[in-house]
This record gives C-alpha cells, sequence and structure tokens, in this order.
DNA sequence: CCACTAGCTTACTCAAAAGTGGGTACTTAC
DNA sequence: GTAAGTACCCACTTTTGAGTAAGCTAGTGG
C-alpha cells in the first residue's frame, strides 16, 4: 500500500509549530489561563496604571488573600509578564512592574475590566429577562 | 482613568453607582469571571468567526467536555452575550450566536487569544530563564 | 523582652470546578 | 438489530482553586 506520508515535503523545517489555543495540550492554554485567571486579570490592570508593591497590591484588589496575591504574581513573574524589585532592607519592600511584554497583555485585560464595568446593567438585565423567561415555562 | 469621572453635574441622577472590578463584591466581578472563564474565552472567540452549532463548538473547543460547554454555553446566554436559537427537529439542532453586547466583549477575548498565540515562544523563553534562575540559586 | 513591620511560605481545610458515566428521544445508516 | 449522531440533563467522583491561620525573617520602637 502506498501509505500516504504526508508531510515530507520539507525536511529542515525550523518547526514553527503554530499556537492554537483550540488546541487542548498547546501551552497557548496554559498562558491564557494565568491571564485570564480570577487574580490575574486584576493584578495586570492594576498593574498598568502604576507599579505597586505588595501589600499595595493587596489594598487595591478587593479580596484577595496573600497567598493568592503571591502565587498570581509568581505565575505572571515566571511568563515574563511582571518584573520583581525587591529590595534587601528591613522592613522588607518588593515593587512589582509590568514588563514590556506583560504592558501589551495587561492593556488587553485592562480594557476587558473597564468594558464590564460599564456594561454591568446591561448583563444584569439580560440576566432578569432570562431568569424570567425560564421561570414563566 | 475614566473610571473616576463621577456625574456631579445633575443632582437628580438615579445614582448610577459605578462598578469597580476591584471591589470584592461588585457585580462585574462574576461577569468578567464568566468571560474569562477557561471555556468563556474560547467559546466567545469561536463564536466570533462563526455561528456555530453545539456540537460544532465541542468539536472546535479542543478537550471539552459536554457539561462544561452547555454549563458556560448556558451562563453566557443568561448574561446575554450568547442568542440560542433551538429548531424543533430531529435530530436536535440548537445554533448558538453572538448578540451585540456579545460581539463586543468577544472582540476583545478573541484578540487576547490572538495574542497569546502569538507570543507563546517568548513566555515560555521567559519560564526558561526564570526557572534556570531559580534552580541556580 | 516583646510586639510590630512587610512579604512571603507552609499546612490544613473546604467549596467550587471539572471529569465520568449514565440516561433521554428520535432518526438514519449499516 | 445495533450503532451512531444530536443536544442535552443528572448523579457521582476527582481535581483544583482558594480561604484561614500560622510561622518566618531581622531589625526597630516601646
Amino acid at each position: 500500500m502506498s501509505v500516504s506520508n504526508q508531510a515530507q515535503r520539507q525536511p529542515r523545517e525550523p518547526v514553527t509549530t503554530v499556537a492554537d489555543v483550540n488546541t487542548a495540550d498547546c501551552p497557548s492554554r496554559g498562558i491564557l489561563d494565568h491571564v485570564t485567571s480570577r487574580w490575574g486579570v486584576l493584578a495586570l490592570a492594576a498593574l498598568l496604571e502604576d507599579t505597586r508593591r505588595f501589600s499595595e497590591l493587596r489594598r487595591v484588589i478587593g479580596g484577595v488573600s496573600e497567598k493568592m496575591l503571591a502565587q498570581t504574581l509568581q505565575a505572571l513573574e515566571r511568563d515574563g509578564f511582571v518584573h520583581r524589585e525587591a529590595y534587601p532592607v528591613i522592613p522588607p519592600r518588593v515593587e512589582y512592574s509590568l514588563t514590556p511584554l506583560g504592558t501589551e497583555v495587561a492593556r488587553q485585560v485592562w480594557a476587558l475590566a473597564r468594558w464590564t464595568e460599564g456594561h454591568v446593567h446591561e448583563v444584569l438585565a439580560a440576566r432578569e429577562t432570562y431568569d424570567a423567561a425560564k421561570a414563566a415555562r
């Protein structure tokens, strides 16, 4: 059988596999998960406005626990979105800022956050309509 | 910055409380959570490209279970982002599309998804740097 | 001597998210 | 007659996200 040998055409292609979020095991999934995570969005948006210290971020982002903020910031730092600057002073002082890469994402999630804030009423109205229609059946 | 322009012009404004995602109990948090949820992002992005049927969406979005897709679509429908059109035929046929409101958000999450796909390599490189620096200590 | 500070880490715990496997009702294809 | 497709729902279990509370560092103020 002429077992169709597909993709034997270019033997020395630099394997620039195109990322695709719709593929289950694509690394872009994980990155998107970090960026769009519950606290990731808010941290990025907050840092877009200004460089901030750990406890400043904690105060700005209502409801984050220390644990989750630390965890979130570490993930974002590892992904190259956030820069962490620790000053060896007592008491400790750590400043978080966005990298150029982080600034790009942050602008997008910031816009998303603002958009959401501006359309809360429409969504709330839609929910009422939906719930009413469902209850009527 | 446009967050703080409270209307002080009209004294009898119906107190349109300004939404703030940084406040723990603001409804905008929940909306943002739906939009930025694991499958919410992908569903919105997929629907921006075309109206799709349930099982089409399942095929497009790699790795979603039926349960999660149904759940996600219901949340998005309730929030007024997605329109569900069910045709009473056999076998069942249900088409999902974006509402005008949904199209606005979808454009943003679509851009985010696309951006992520395009910067996977930079993030992966950042992770290696981070991990190497950490292992060295 | 003790508390207090900032920025974490660790352990414990629980609730929510998500996966698994089943069922439904009907039809067409094999 | 049995499987597959269609768009779900329901019950059950596993996995993960996230909160709470504690400990840690090392120096400063009381």
